[in-house]
RNA sequence: GCGGAUGUAGCUCAACUGGAUAGAGCAUCGGUCUACGAAACCGAAGGUUGCAGGUUCGAGUCCUGCCAUCCGCGCCA
């Protein structure tokens, strides 16, 4: 790549790293500019920032410090006008062909994202269905968070494995699958309604427990409360020795269990697959590591603890002892079952040594923390935080909030229970139907006139594309309320808002006439502010991607694509495209709008949001 | 009790990891179309960044102490 083709920071930071050198001397060699895209338009295109830190550490006044880097540095081919302002900013305005030959770079070179050069596959864990347990919000962000960071990752060429952690062993299920014996259910006939039934009525069985009776007696709460609490105790303990039972037969692998049991799965899954389908996110069967599929694994975990003495007994049961923090960490109980750390351990274990990765996301949600970090503390004591060829093993939890109701309280329905995640997804399509049918009545509307069929399938993108952005779209670890109206909006920072914005280049693409091959290598004229600002925002691209991908904030993009979003609509307000004066800014503009749709359709890519070219 | 997270405009959120006058969007008020798609654009108003100290040229960001809300804390997952 020559020097002109290069990417303005790329350029800054070669100029100013060899400045920095010159100035104060080899032992300064490799350190940060700091070059940053300017505040404000008045100050220029970037900014230089070292001054300022650097001159405080050496003892000379940021801004003289400044004036010597800027007459150092070799800016002449390639700035046209360079300011030292403030207490040492450095700010420049570079030169309208740099700007247009780095668009060119960009345009034939991937869009600006570098590929990342690691062999080793990333796991992103993720969605964790519980088999007999209907989806509901938690694991919508689970699930287009994690399938999210997946699509980041892997447009910059790195492998990805996929794996939902499914919960679909152990007592848990046992128990589901001992209440649809008794009930006598045709498991060939199994509805997900008869499935979530049995599956409460298991929970409800068991769970009149001790920690009840001791939360009661902790509080000195009347001893009436106690004697109801062991009634429902007694009953529960009988169903809980069923269930045990029901677990050893499925353990030995009884025929007719392990029927039933795939049986079980089958009738979840279906359902599952359905909603991840309406959601966009690739996932099927191969994707399933879940705790069947770990199962095997558990004694050879904990004997690896045992053998080093890492773990020790306590009251009867295995646990893990940190030095930092009083908790310790339980890997086998006192009756000798594993435990769902024992599982998460087994699964570090197969994704290090077994799958060679050398980084393992977490996309679970935020009450899970310490849990996690006890986990990942652990298997690095068991040695499985290096891979077999020597890589460090990045262990990341991603904690997302919780979705609130408008009443700021975890999302329930009226009657108090979970929203499914169907019964959400299904309203947002509707709105998203709904609000493109209504606009489509408009005879102006681009969609005026089309078939039922083809507005349905693009208010099914604007309804479900609305929810994901809505969810993506702020610092993950913040819980936010639920609010369709506001999703669904074509106003503001929305899902809506950047698909119009990429419909609208779409058309006028379309109504040009002029195919790519006839704009692709004109020049790119930027005179006007608008077109200036639309491509200085169009370099920043690549960058934003990578740091989306290091920071494993998605949100990053959305700012990204909205910002971009406005820069181009006022673009479009400002500079006529087909009306342009001359045949030369014609093609230039339209060289522009083919750029801002590709980077907007890759972006809302990388977020799993479909980019209509009619909306 | 111990540990963790969060706190920014009336509301919903940003702030490129310590940089210039803390930015957007809703909502409010006022301007732009016989439309390169007005689902848009431009403008006005709105702030002691929970509170109090500290670190330095410079703090929403780092340190200490409080306050409020939420979450977690050995044989559930």
């Amino acid at each position: 790549m020559s020097q002109e083709t290069a990417h303005p920071v790329t350029l800054l930071n070669e100029i100013f790293s060899r400045a920095i050198v010159d100035v104060l001397g080899p032992e300064h060699e490799g350190v940060d500019p700091v070059i940053r895209p300017s505040k404000s338009p008045e100050f220029g295109d970037f900014q230089v920032n070292a001054a300022m830190s650097l001159g405080k550490r050496i003892g000379t006044p940021p801004r003289d410090l400044a004036e010597k880097l800027v007459e150092s540095a070799d800016l002449a081919s390639i700035a046209e006008t360079v300011d030292v302002a403030g207490p040492g900013f450095i700010n420049i305005r570079l030169s309208e062909t740099v700007l247009s030959d780095a668009l060119d770079g960009m345009s034939g070179n991937g869009l600006g994202v570098t590929p990342v050069d690691d062999p080793h596959p990333v796991v992103i864990d993720l969605c964790g269905v519980n088999v007999a347990k209907q989806m509901h919000v938690g694991h919508l962000r689970s699930t287009i968070i994690g399938d999210s960071l997946a699509r980041i990752l892997e447009r910059q060429g790195r492998e990805v494995l996929r794996e939902n952690h499914l919960g679909d062993w152990g007592l848990p299920i046992a128990m589901v699958l001992q209440t649809l014996r008794e009930e006598e259910v045709d498991l060939e006939q199994l509805s997900l309604d008869q499935l979530d039934t049995a599956y409460r009525a298991a929970q409800a069985g068991s769970k009149g427990d001790d920690r009840g009776i001791a939360v009661v007696e902790e509080r000195r709460i009347g001893p009436h409360r106690v004697a109801e609490l062991e009634e429902q105790n007694a009953g529960a303990e009988s169903r809980r020795a069923a269930a045990a039972e029901t677990l050893v037969l499925l353990q030995q692998g009884d025929e007719r269990l392990i029927q039933d049991w795939h049986r079980l799965i089958d009738c979840t899954m279906r359902a599952v697959y359905e909603s991840l389908d309406l959601l966009n996110v690739e996932m099927d069967e191969s994707n399933n590591r879940g705790e069947s599929f770990y199962r095997n694994h558990l004694p050879e975990v904990v004997e690896t603890f045992t053998a080093n003495n890492l773990a020790v007994e306590d009251e009867g049961a295995l646990v893990v002892r940190f030095e930092d923090r009083e908790r310790p960490m339980l890997i086998q109980k006192s009756d000798g079952g594993f435990l769902y750390a024992t599982t998460d351990l087994a699964a570090i274990r197969n994704r290090v040594v077994n799958e060679n990765a050398d980084r393992l996301i977490y996309v679970v949600d935020a009450r899970q923390r310490d849990h996690f970090k006890d986990v990942f503390d652990a298997a690095k004591l068991a040695g499985w935080g290096t891979t077999t060829d020597g890589h460090e093993v990045e262990m990341r939890h991603i904690p997302f909030g919780s979705v609130l109701g408008p009443d700021k309280k975890p999302l329930k329905t009226r009657s108090g229970e979970n929203v499914t995640l169907a019964s959400l997804l299904e309203e947002a399509v509707a709105r998203g139907r709904s609000e493109v049918l209504r606009r489509s009545e408009d005879e102006r509307s681009p969609t005026h006139g089309m078939s039922a069929d083809e507005l349905a399938s693009i208010g099914r993108a604007v309804g479900i594309g609305a929810v994901k952005y809505a969810d993506l779209s702020s610092d993950l670890v913040r819980d936010y309320v639920f609010d369709m109206d506001r999703m669904i909006a074509f106003e503001g920072n929305t899902g809506p808002y950047l698909q119009y914005a990429h419909a609208r280049i779409c058309s006028i693409l379309d109504k040009a006439g002029v195919e790519e091959e006839g704009f692709a290598s004109k020049d790119l004229l930027l005179r006007e502010p608008a077109e200036r600002l639309l491509a200085l925002q169009l370099l920043r691209y690549g960058e934003v991607v990578a740091s989306a991908s290091s920071n494993l904030e998605p949100h990053r993009i959305c700012t990204y694509l909205y910002e971009l979003s406005e820069l181009f609509n006022g673009f479009y307000q400002q500079c006529p495209v087909r009306k342009a004066e001359s045949e030369d800014l014609l093609l230039s503009r339209l060289r522009l709008c083919d750029l801002t749709r590709r980077v907007l359709s890759d972006g809302l890519d990388l977020l799993g949001i479909a980019a209509p070219s009619t909306m």
